[in-house]
RNA sequence: GGGCCCGUAGCUCAGCCUGGUUAGAGCGCACGCCUGAUAAGCGUGAGGUCGGACGUUCGAAUCGUCCCGGGCCCA
């Protein structure tokens, strides 16, 4: 039995913990052992498995599963179901690429049945990477029962949610104005829009509207850089607050088609950048005196108005701007956002002048019907018909930025679309409400992202034209579209449809074949379904029901688990999946689907760009841990900064915390297991006494580590993970290693023996174990490889098996503060020695100490103190002594609120106050001041009294802390010195000899006469250190030991010899180990 | 154009909510030390107009306004 050895690297000892993970069915069985506990309910936001995992997918993983192990280990049961997001455009254009073709008509020629098989074929094509990097990086899901978007009972379970919006009363149809490819025939998400833009020459013209009625027979001069658009033009917009001017024109010039006399009217500050006439400016006056004026359009007869009012008149709107063309907006309302939303306000027509295949209709006149917008001479066309009817004032050559097809490059149209809608608009009071209760992280992502995008929150446009998706269970009567019905399940449409087939998928294009007779009276009409799909965020954000096909069955299931506790994910979210679970939610259920979110900011790379496959900065997963490791990746993603920030992945950071952090942990093991291992201690059998009645340094550890475990659980539970990893490792580097451990290290050992030295070298042990096993266990969550391989290698039992550790009530205020004093005076001290010139193994006879508040160190850790230092004595000084001078300062914390705007005054006066004044404030008393004219009491809370000195070598100050060494050396210091020096140089030749840690040695020293008395008058001490059974001092002693070396040590010759000791000399010893 | 976040040492980040006069870490750099954890460990030092301006205040890295730069989301 002992304690095992690490393994040789970072990669073999994850891969070692994995598999016995695996072997041991441990994420299960941890799961087994929580049956039964309160639910901690978590939901998976699934991933699109056609695309690959990257490093920034880690880091949401790793907060998820942080979360899930963290619960875990505080007593709860957390099921973590694994979900896929399996609709959508991004699988169509991966099934469009692997079939060679592009854009609707090619699918529809293909048919919608092949193309769908070969989408469903193609959902998971990374799936198995997706896992497996899950798997690699410690995050635990169950992939064994999966959501799956597309499977029919999640489908039926989303179609359960939209025909109870509908029967709310919330859905219905309307347009939307969308980037439109008139070659595929489909509308571009705003992603795919984005990847197109391109820098374009257009023909930008300047039309003139002639003013029906006008005395001077003025035309409005437009705008445009889309004339396709104006056959549709049914309105003008202007901005009612901007001046605008009526100007005739005094003479010919550059290009213009204006005639002498012709009156326009155009903004005033837009009139130098596009007239090209001499004018005379007739009258000026705010927008506002246009609206309501009547127009004559260019076009006429393209559009039908019907009976609005509205139509071809000025309208205002303040979307209208003075930065380019005319301050005159053409308004053609199904090819422009702003124009769509001004004609449903403004009631105008809502007609198309252009097909879905981009060509205009037969009803468009002037030889354009059946033209496509794109093609090129149809603008030339255009431009002939304004001509001919005098409307052209001029045109120019236009660069901008367009957008264009991704896949086809065809110019975008923006065009208005049949789409579907839910009226969130009508529920803005109530998402605000329960998006307030839901807790942030960070808190301003919740009520200023979220809570702006909700507040302009406009209705969701959730269908999509597409083939693979969700379909909208709308059937509509082909006779009168107002009769509808939304479907809520299969079995309802299979009342309908007069049963359903074997094989019912619900997908198109099985979908589109039921239909049935309208059930309104007298309707002759058959009811069919709409064409479209659902946006994919329907489906995710159905989720929290759809992933247990409730309401149709798991009713039990789907309460235990709504809404989530938790939810973690991408910034990029707020408007995806964070939105559409707060908006069904609060819809079906009127709450928040999650009480708890972290929102992670994106990874960028080193130079803090975001990583993107076109710009080849992304950063592969699988080589960034072959090179780390999982458990440091996850360490440095949440330890470097909180995780709602932008991080960089920096290579060079990731090695710095796996130095730090982790190296000193598994260091810290290595000496523990060492020892252990040779002393024969063991945690199950090595008795040790209780914490209370340990030494001070085991008090302190264990009391450091209550403070910890209560610290780093309260930042868990505040999901705040950033300060609980840095918090930890700042025990593990600065308290346990580079205290504890080499505070304590002579206690590993049992050199010469003792009873005491025996209790005290268990109590080590214990503590130095406990402290190792607890940090296993806070690290746990966060980096689960080397914490659960610690965690048995100490324990023997799992630590995701464990609890979470709890304070168990050792916190000494007062000991944590005196060690906290002795740990600043020893870095004073030794920075006063590496000042004088003084090396620490030289000892000192004493060291003269102040510290803050004339405090005492207590007994018991003073000698840590005189350890750390090397020095014989320490002597407490006051204020009395001669190296002291005593400074008063103003602490304004406390005098600003009492003295206000004469906080100066009474501060300088207090600078100026001498020593006896000073005195006189430590020792309680107030004392009075002179400032301004005013005799102020000023009371020792309202000061700090600082010790300072002078620029003595041997003199270290700082905050309140002091330290004098006495640097004179006597013979004795100085034969003490150069022993310590032998001890030093007989341990560095025992190493390069390559003696093991526990290895008996003969040993001999010689050289001058300095290191002769050194030698002789510490050799107990000598030998003991350097594990020599016999030790000869004098010259020619060491010439027949195996291993020697000369060298020169302050100047002084010295010469050693040694060898491993012969086994006689080692059974001797052999009793203890 | 709108919203949110960020800007502190060469680099990565604390501190800001709750204002207090000597602004902290780590890395890197320079110098030194220690070693029965050793292809480790420790210490000391240099290094800062706290993005800029204005304002509030006795006092601003911290609060407010505006501006500049970067990122993200939306138009």
């Amino acid at each position: 039995m002992g304690y095992p050895e690490l393994p040789g690297s970072v990669t073999e000892l994850e891969e070692g913990v994995l598999t016995r993970w695996e072997e041991e069915d441990l994420f299960h069985r941890s799961l087994e052992a929580r049956r039964g506990s309160p639910e901690y309910v978590f939901f998976e936001g699934p991933p699109t498995a056609n695309g690959r995992p990257g490093v920034h997918h880690i880091l949401a993983r790793t907060i998820k599963d942080l979360a899930g192990r963290h619960r875990t280990m505080t007593g709860h049961h957390v099921l973590r179901k694994a979900g896929w997001d399996t609709h959508g455009l991004p699988v169509e254009i991966e099934a469009e690429r692997q079939l060679g073709i592009s854009g609707k008509p090619e699918i529809e020629e293909l048919g919608i049945a092949e193309f769908n098989r070969v989408c469903r074929e193609n959902l998971f094509t990374y799936k198995e990477e997706w896992e497996r990097l899950s798997r690699r990086i410690g995050y635990w899901l169950d992939y064994d029962d999966p959501y799956i978007t597309c499977s029919p009972e999640y489908i039926e379970s989303a179609w359960w949610a939209l025909s109870e919006i509908d029967r709310k009363g919330l859905l219905y149809k309307g347009y939307k104005v969308l980037p439109y490819c008139p070659r595929c025939g489909t509308g571009l998400s705003s992603h795919e829009v984005a990847q197109g833009y391109e820098e374009v020459q257009d023909t930008a013209v300047f039309v003139a509207f002639p003013l029906v009625d006008d005395p001077d027979r003025a035309a409005v001069l437009g705008w445009t850089t889309t004339p396709w658009t104006l056959p549709g033009n049914v309105a003008l917009a202007i901005h009612p607050d901007v001046e605008y001017v009526r100007v005739r024109v005094t003479g010919r010039s550059d290009g213009a088609l204006a005639q002498e006399g012709d009156v326009l009217i155009l903004a005033r500050d837009r009139m130098e950048a596009v007239l090209r006439n001499e004018v005379r400016v007739l009258d000026a006056f705010p927008g506002s005196a246009l609206v309501g004026r009547r127009y004559e359009p260019p076009f006429r007869g393209a559009v039908d108005a019907g009976d609005s009012e509205a139509a071809w008149t000025v309208l205002p709107a303040d979307f209208v701007t003075v930065d380019e063309g005319t301050g005159v907006v053409h308004t053609a309302v199904m090819y422009g956002e702003d124009d769509f939303d001004l004609g449903t306000r403004a009631g105008l027509p809502r007609q198309h002048t252009v097909g879905p295949d981009g060509r205009f209709l037969a009803s468009v006149p002037a030889g354009l019907a059946g033209l496509g917008v794109n093609e090129p001479d149809t603008e030339a066309r255009i431009l002939d018909h304004l001509r001919e009817v005098g409307a052209l004032y001029r045109a120019e050559r236009y660069r901008h930025s367009y957008p264009h097809c991704w896949r086809c490059d065809s110019k975008l149209l923006y065009m208005a679309r049949d789409s579907w809608y839910i009226r969130t608009t009508a529920l803005t009071d109530r998402l605000l409400e329960n998006n307030a209760s839901v807790d942030w992280h960070p808190p301003e992502m919740g009520t200023g992202r979220m809570g702006e995008w909700l507040r302009g929150n406009v209705d969701w446009a959730l269908s999509r034209d597409r083939y693979w998706g969700t379909p909208l269970p709308v059937w509509e009567c082909d006779a009168e579209p107002e009769h509808r019905e939304v479907i809520g399940s299969f079995e309802q449409l299979a009342e309908r449809a007069g049963g359903l087939p074997e094989d019912f998928d619900p997908h198109r294009p099985q979908i589109d074949e039921p239909c049935w007779g309208c059930g309104e009276p007298g309707c002759p009409g058959t009811m069919r379904r709409v064409p479209q799909v659902l946006d994919a965020w329907f489906d995710s954000g159905s989720m929290p029901y759809a992933q247990w096909h409730w309401p149709f069955e798991n009713d039990e299931a789907f309460r235990r688990h709504f809404p989530a506790d938790f939810i973690a994910e991408g910034v990029d979210q707020t408007r995806g999946w964070f939105y559409s679970l707060l908006a069904l939610s609060t819809i079906l259920f009127d709450r928040p689907a999650y009480r708890a979110v972290v929102v992670n900011d994106l990874v960028l790379d080193a130079e803090g760009q975001k990583m993107s496959k076109s710009r080849g900065n992304a950063v592969d997963p699988w080589e960034a841990i072959s090179r780390h490791g999982a458990d440091a990746i996850r360490w440095y993603l949440l330890s470097s900064s909180n995780p709602w920030l932008p991080k960089r992945w920096d290579p060079g950071g990731i090695d710095e915390v796996g130095r730090k952090f982790f190296d000193t942990l598994r260091n810290t093991y290595r000496f523990f297991a060492l020892y252990a291992n040779l002393e024969g201690w063991s945690h199950g059998t090595g008795e040790a006494r209780p914490a209370a009645g340990r030494t001070a340094i085991d008090r302190w550890l264990l009391s450091r580590l209550d403070g910890l475990v209560e610290a780093v659980g309260r930042d868990l539970e505040a999901y705040d993970p950033t300060p609980a990893a840095r918090r930890l490792s700042e025990f593990v580097v600065d308290e346990l290693s580079n205290w504890y451990v080499r505070r304590t290290r002579p206690r590993f050992w049992a050199t010469r023996r003792t009873r005491e030295s025996d209790a005290s070298a268990r109590d080590a042990y214990a503590t130095l174990h406990e402290a190792l096993a607890t940090s296993a266990r806070l690290l746990a969550p966060i980096s689960p490889f080397l914490s659960d391989w610690l965690h048995r290698g100490l324990n023997g039992d799992s630590v995701h098996l464990a609890e979470f550790p709890r304070s168990l009530g050792r916190r000494d205020v007062e000991l944590e503060r005196g060690m906290h004093d002795v740990r600043e005076l020893a870095a004073l001290g030794r920075a006063a020695r590496e000042k004088a010139g003084i090396r620490v193994r030289q000892p000192l006879r004493s060291v003269r100490v102040v510290v803050p508040d004339g405090r005492r160190i207590p007994a018991e850790l003073l000698r840590h103190l005189q350890e750390e230092l090397n020095v014989k004595r320490v002597d407490f000084i006051d204020d009395q002594d001669d190296i002291i001078r005593l400074i008063v300062k103003p602490d304004y914390a406390a005098l600003g609120p009492r003295f206000g705007s004469s906080t100066p005054a009474v501060a300088g006066a207090i600078e100026a106050l001498g020593a006896p004044d000073a005195r006189r404030l430590r020792a309680g008393e107030a004392v009075s001041v002179q400032a301004g004219g005013e005799r102020v009491e000023v009371a020792p809370s309202e000061v700090r009294i600082l010790e300072q000195t002078g620029d003595d070598l041997t003199v270290g100050n700082a905050a309140g802390y002091l330290t004098a060494l006495d640097p004179s050396l006597d013979d004795e210091l100085r034969r003490e010195g150069l022993a310590r020096e032998l001890v030093s140089r007989v341990q560095r030749l025992r190493r390069d000899a390559g003696l093991a840690v526990e290895d008996r040695i003969a040993l001999a020293l010689a050289g001058d006469a300095a290191v002769l008395e050194a030698a002789s008058s510490h050799e107990g001490e000598i030998a003991g250190e350097t594990l020599a059974v016999e030790l000869r001092v004098g010259d020619a002693a060491t010439d027949v030991l195996e291993h020697r070396r000369e060298l020169d040590v302050d100047g002084h010759r010295v010469l050693i010899g040694l060898e491993r000791a012969g086994d006689r000399d080692l059974a001797s010893e052999a009793g203890h180990a």
